[in-house]
DNA sequence: TCAAAACTGATTTTT
DNA sequence: TCAGTTTTGA
């Protein structure tokens, strides 16, 4: 049996897969077949009797990760995969804490904030607490008690030292006090309420830590301490946690994930089983020289080395256009032939470092007549009218859920203005009840008769839901709120119609593979939030940030905008530690070519609404020339002067004739080398803004720093 | 209550 | 530049 399911692999994928029950690091490079270990293993580990589907947990960041593991499981075997603890960490600890509501201190329906809403609720508590929006953005507050929450620290854990610092946290003990009062719980809160929920209940966490024998953890290196703490827990002294990640693809420290774990769980838990995959499946030779010469330039690794059997294959082209018009010229047209030659659009990505940056490819997409997708939309249950129909189904599992009131109480409009709103917020806050009691007290003045007509509303649907299957409920939600016949009177509504009856669909799709329960399906909709864009699988050009297409893999990649300022990102390239993860992201993006890899660059760029003149990206010079082959001009890297560079046509104004120099030149400093002026000010005794190739942007006095044209 | 006007700020992002 | 938000005014 356990030679049937390793047959496939390579010796050192094999060996991961048969490690006896102890814990072990896997450090599984690019394309090395990470999802084929991590699943062959669970498979291994049940079908050769060690483990019972009930005795492993397997958890994952995204839920396309998830699902992904969950069907090639039982793909390889008959399972049910209801019975499994596979998911990702929020979806997990929100199944705990469901289980153990009780103890971890939360009703029963208790809702699940997204990003929004809990900035929804922040910036309610900073009104509440009368803190000024410009000294406390709510987004700041937002990252303060979130990055306090993923550190494990509650607000009485958190130091403060001045009063800028005593009012954050205070913000931060308020907006606890406030969703222990609703019932809500955010995405942090998922997982240290389920951290807490282990650790403050001995039977419960060694309840679990008996029954899980072995946990799995996919894409090890984006977990951030809470989570790393919560697997701490969760492994007991019988319990073997298998790991796989890849630490040179680590690219979400901005948003706490630490690769720091990767070590202390080889010293925390003295793994005895460390194995790297770095044999890799995916790409040509010359693609993955070129990654391992670029992240070969990081200092903070734990070492690895891709190679292939495959060829050597093509050569990595690089195009520099004049403009970032020319650049997005170029990789159309060259995506049309692509195409025309056989390739199917959708094995061709064109990725960029920042959003900003798809405008003028989807432009030039566009007029040439090319299909194609944008990852990173909206999605399905951040759609506007989804989310107020989320929050009647909300208030009727919850009324003291005071978001989803606030959301509703007015939409559609009913006559209940800003002003019965805040009386109804005084008066809860003085009462120290909900929103919802306060409005069932009743009001006074010409909001009365409206509210009380809310207020029956809400009763009628919470009386009717009661004992109807999920997709009644949403049906006559959808009737009693009034929200589908708003959106059918609406002349621009139609595309909101028919996202609601999709609504409905949804609500039906979810009975058949779940218990017909409200509250399940409204986790399921915080939890999941959809596709990122309809026509998800239809034939068209892929376009995406980097970070976005890390795990996927395309026949012909484009990367755009490798310049200095943009790629590396001029707020990371100033740290070591930012512009390592930088050089990580190029690694991903290089990672992601199959057959061929096109990188481009602009010599100027249409940014904020100015011009920018940039330098080639510093990850173009580690990369070795051989590997490369320039399509257009002489170019040559980091230095324009083998080519016929002409600069762009400066406007008149920004010119300075007195001293040669004008936006768009090249330049030579006698400390910080080679650079392009971009910006000055104050004529020929002011300064000028030169982004240098090695040193990055910097102002000069034009008179002292003996600029020279080059 | 709504629409126009003024203002702001601008990597990367899943759950 | 441009989109998203807040303020203003009818």
């Amino acid at each position: 049996m356990s030679h049937a399911l390793t047959a496939k692999l390579n010796p050192q994928q094999a060996a991961a897969v048969e490690l006896p029950a102890e814990h072990a690091l896997i450090l599984a490079g690019a394309g090395s077949g990470k999802t084929s270990v991590l699943t062959t293993r669970i498979a291994w580990l049940l079908s050769t009797g060690q483990i019972s589907p009930s005795g492993l947990l397997a958890v994952t960041f995204t839920n396309k990760s998830a699902k992904e593991m969950l069907s090639r499981i039982t793909a390889m075997l008959p399972l049910n995969p209801r019975g499994l603890w596979v998911g990702t960490f929020h979806g997990l600890c929100n199944r705990m804490l469901r289980l153990h509501h009780r103890d971890a201190g939360l009703p029963e329906a208790f809702a699940i904030l997204d990003q929004s809403e809990q900035l929804g609720a922040i910036k309610r508590v900073l009104k509440f607490l009368g803190l000024d929006d410009d000294k406390y953005p709510p987004r700041a507050v937002q990252n303060y008690i979130n990055g306090h929450k993923e550190n494990g620290r509650r607000a009485g854990d958190v130091d403060a030292f001045d009063d800028y610092s005593r009012q954050l946290r205070l913000a931060y003990e308020e907006y606890e006090k406030q969703c222990n009062r609703e019932g809500v719980a955010d995405f942090s809160e998922l997982l240290l309420r389920c951290y807490e929920l282990l650790s403050h209940k001995p039977e419960i966490r060694q309840h679990y830590q008996q029954r899980f024998a072995h946990v799995l953890v996919d894409e090890f290196q984006d977990t951030n301490r809470l989570q790393y703490a919560w697997l701490k827990l969760l492994a007991g002294n019988n319990s073997a946690i298998f790991a796989v990640g890849d630490d040179d693809q680590s690219i979400y420290a901005f948003r706490g994930a630490n690769v720091g774990n990767m070590v202390d769980f080889q010293t925390d838990f003295a793994v005895k089983h460390v194995i790297r995959l770095e044999q890799n499946y995916r790409s040509h030779g010359n693609i993955l020289d070129a990654a391992n010469a670029v992240i070969s330039h990081n200092t903070q690794r734990l070492g690895k080395e891709l190679w292939t059997q495959a060829s050597a294959g093509e050569p990595i082209r690089v195009f520099e256009g004049a403009s970032d018009f020319e650049e997005a010229q170029f990789i159309v047209e060259e995506a049309q032939t692509l195409i025309r030659d056989g390739m199917a659009s959708s094995e061709i990505a064109i990725l960029y470092r920042s959003n900003a940056q798809s405008r003028i490819i989807e432009h030039a997409l566009f007029s040439a007549g090319v299909p194609y997708r944008v990852y990173g939309g909206l999605r399905f249950f951040e759609r506007q009218e989804i989310k107020h129909a989320l929050a009647y189904l909300r208030l009727i599992a919850n009324p003291s859920d005071d978001n989803a009131f606030l959301r509703v109480v007015n939409f559609p409009t009913r006559g209940i203005g800003l002003k019965s709103v805040e009386a109804i917020v005084d008066r809860a806050r003085l009462e120290g009840c909900s929103l919802w009691q306060a409005a069932c007290a009743g009001a006074s003045g010409r909001g009365a008769a409206a509210l009380a007509k809310f207020v029956h509303m809400i009763e009628a649907m919470r009386n009717q839901a009661d004992g109807l299957a999920m997709t009644d409920i949403v049906t006559m939600m959808l009737d009693l709120s009034g929200l589908l016949t708003h959106y059918q009177n609406d002349k621009e509504g139609e595309e909101r119609v028919a996202n609601l009856e999709e609504l409905i669909n949804a609500a039906a799709t979810f009975i058949s593979e779940d218990e017909n329960n409200l509250i399940a399906f409204l986790s399921h909709a915080s939890l999941e939030a959809g596709d990122h864009q309809a026509g998800a699988h239809e034939d068209a050009l892929q376009l995406m940030t980097v970070h976005a297409a890390k795990g996927l893999e395309f026949h012909a990649v484009f990367l755009s905008g490798l310049e200095e300022g943009l790629f590396p990102h001029e707020n990371s390239a100033n740290d070591r530690l930012g512009l390592e993860e930088e050089r990580r992201l190029m690694y991903v993006a290089i990672t992601r070519a199959r057959q061929r890899l096109y990188l481009s660059l602009a010599q100027s760029r249409m940014l904020h609404g100015q011009t920018r003149y940039g330098v080639a990206s510093r990850f173009l010079d580690e990369i070795p020339q051989e590997l490369l082959k320039y399509l257009n001009r002489g170019y040559a890297p980091s230095s324009y002067s083998s080519a016929a560079y002409v600069p762009p046509v400066a406007s008149p104004k920004k010119t300075t004739p007195e001293h040669g120099l004008s936006i768009g030149m090249k330049v030579e400093h006698p400390k910080f080398g080679i650079g392009i002026v971009t910006d000055h000010e104050g004529g020929a005794t002011g300064n000028v803004q030169v982004n240098f190739a090695q040193f990055g942007s910097k102002w000069l006095a034009v008179a002292y720093a003996k600029l020279k044209p080059v």
